[in-house]
DNA sequence: TATGAATGAGTGTTCATTCAT
DNA sequence: CATGAATGAACACTCATTCAT
């Protein structure tokens, strides 16, 4: 199961294990807010162990290279959307709530986990194609899966039409959820987003959110 | 004017204005390139100079620091967006048309110049956001202006539902246009278009195209 | 008593002494073989505890430095060839047995041993004087006195010229022995050997053996 | 041929090439003693650039990495080498002739140029065996070479025994001549040489030398 | 006594930028 | 105006050694 391939990724050492509980999350949290500050390139490894006040020997101890440290908050970030996606899964009645449930995730994640959305956004690049080669098949898989389900359900229903190609339809639904996303944690697509709505509307979310939801259901609807 | 900002906007010297065509040609393109291939950060400014055989000094003779000489980039990039919508806006009859033209648009945009795709994607994550800044307003405002006129013709007359909000509409569009685009200069995004369709399906472009078309066309007449 | 000194340096800590004799020789093996392959300093006293599977602590606790562990192996080594020379010494009936007795000892002893050699070879580098200085005067002192002894009984007996310079015979011998014994265990000397023999003699040991005890005899004799 | 090989081999960047004799001088000079005294893996680039008082950054510039400036030195060393032995070769008149030049030759090389002496016996070294492999089939050649047609043409002309086996008899000749010239460089082969004649003769050079050179010639005599 | 986590100075190397020619 | 040699702070990473458990 990719699941648990996900799960069993293992990027740090067996020291990492054994340290404390605070000194570990002390060192994947300084970690995480460098990294979605400047980017995976311009975060150095020597200023991470300056800011979580530990060696750079320990650093080292815990991770074998920058790369790992970064793969290890990557993967543990990606527990994280599962199990998000996975509650949107289990609590949505139809393809509506589901929709409905994953505009609102989309924003919560993005608020409460900035850094780690940022960072996801800075695996998208193609300079970090070679780091995001080695998630691959992990990554990107659970969403498409959950929409398509809920939609063919939906199709089978007779609650939207049976023309739709649920595939194209899970992608262009998926956009803007990500999109959405990332509007409430890149400096650059929060702008967007103003541009977009206006900066007198950014703070009426249930509204927002409301026409976002309509419009995907309209998409769903054609 | 905004427009007129933008193409005044400078970030080279003076001195690059006065060198040959061909040589002005050949750095800008080989800096598109690495910058790219290896992001803002990864990429050398000296390898730039050695790649365009051009000696470093010469660069710095053109452009005021690394930082210029991407910003230049991107400004030009914004030029040729630029004009791609200023001709879908020309020329679309209504809503209906300029989406169409618009979705075709971000695929061709993203093939003829997946290096200034590339290098977009780069900027807006957060890690780039210094230089954003430096662009800021210039920057997605030209697709929301246009697609809102174009909602709001189609709303006057009658064409599409008077209770569309707009602007969410726009955002919503504007956000399954840029991951489309990403689709196809991006290898991540390249590699979740294929989870999201098929690898059998990537290549019937057209029925791919018409699915988009016909969601967002169900989104705007919710 | 020369010897004793030799016998009676001590570079390890007590608790050496004091752990099994499992443990001591698998340290020492290890550590024997890293030094052999990669040269005092690109050793790490890290990499011989993993590999020897002992803690680093332990390691600590044996001896009181990678320097003083170096000085155990290599004082070690002086108690074999010390055992070796002294066996040639009580078993040769001449100067002549004598030297065909070394030859041969010189290409077994590398052939057994040819870690300790390298280290050996190691240690007469410029670069770990500072380390031969701590066993100066129990190095290199048993060849010389027992080629001097039996030189000098040949020439009582009358069966060498008078007139021979006993000292820089047994100079110019140990040199011929010391780079016969290197051609068996570094590469480098390996390779010259090869170079000066042809390739399609190197495995008639025996031939060689006996040109190397000539061209000595010869040179005893002038 | 092989002699053109070395010549031709290049281990710096042509920057190196353009830089002021004097600086080339001094990096050389400074680089080369620090090798010579520390070994290569002791040896940091950072502190030969400190001594040189020129940047690391130029340093990189004139070489691409530590080794390279390393196998420059090597080189530079072998073309002197090169020329001393053919030195002796063209004025040798006979064997004998030229066993005394390469007596003296070795003393002269090592007291020269101690420290390149001293890195010549840090390559033979297993630990740089990766280094010396670079060089391969360029070193150890001149030597055998220059020894075996002294040998064969005093065979012929029936100056020596037709008996003599010339491989084995200038492999023992050469190792008496590296042995030698080492006394002069490693203060480990140093301290062996006055064990050996004792430190009283150590400077009765000639008398030395002279024994030596009867060694050999009865060597070859036998 | 044995363990191994922790330390931090030090390594080889890169790269944006300057400036004499 | 163009050149490219030169600079040096900074980087990812190593390793001899210490010390709390």
């Amino acid at each position: 199961m990719v699941e648990n391939i996900i799960r069993t990724n293992k990027f740090h050492k067996d020291t990492f294990d054994k340290t404390t509980e605070e000194r570990r999350q002390n060192v994947l949290n300084v970690a995480i807010e460098e990294f979605a500050l400047n980017g995976y390139n311009a975060t150095s490894i020597n200023d991470i162990s300056k800011k979580a006040q530990i060696s750079i020997g320990a650093m080292y101890s815990y991770f074998a290279s920058k790369e790992d440290l970064f793969l290890s908050i990557v993967n543990n970030a990606y527990f994280l959307m599962d199990d998000i996606l996975r509650d949107v899964e289990n609590n949505s009645s139809d393809i509506f709530d589901c929709v409905n449930r994953m505009i609102k995730a989309s924003r919560i994640f993005a608020m409460n986990y900035p850094h780690l959305n940022r960072i996801y956004l800075d695996i998208t690049t193609q300079a970090l194609s070679h780091i995001s080669i080695k998630l691959s098949n992990t990554l990107e898989i659970v969403t498409p899966k959950v929409l398509n389900k809920f939609i063919m359900k939906a199709k089978m229903e007779g609650k939207i039409s049976g023309n739709l190609n649920e595939n194209v339809a899970a992608f262009c639904m998926d956009n803007i959820f990500t999109m959405y996303q990332f509007s409430f944690s890149s400096d650059y697509y929060k702008e967007r987003l103003k541009i977009y709505i206006g900066e007198e509307n950014i703070n009426d979310i249930e509204k927002l959110e409301d026409s976002i939801f309509k419009f995907i259901i309209g998409g769903l609807s054609n």
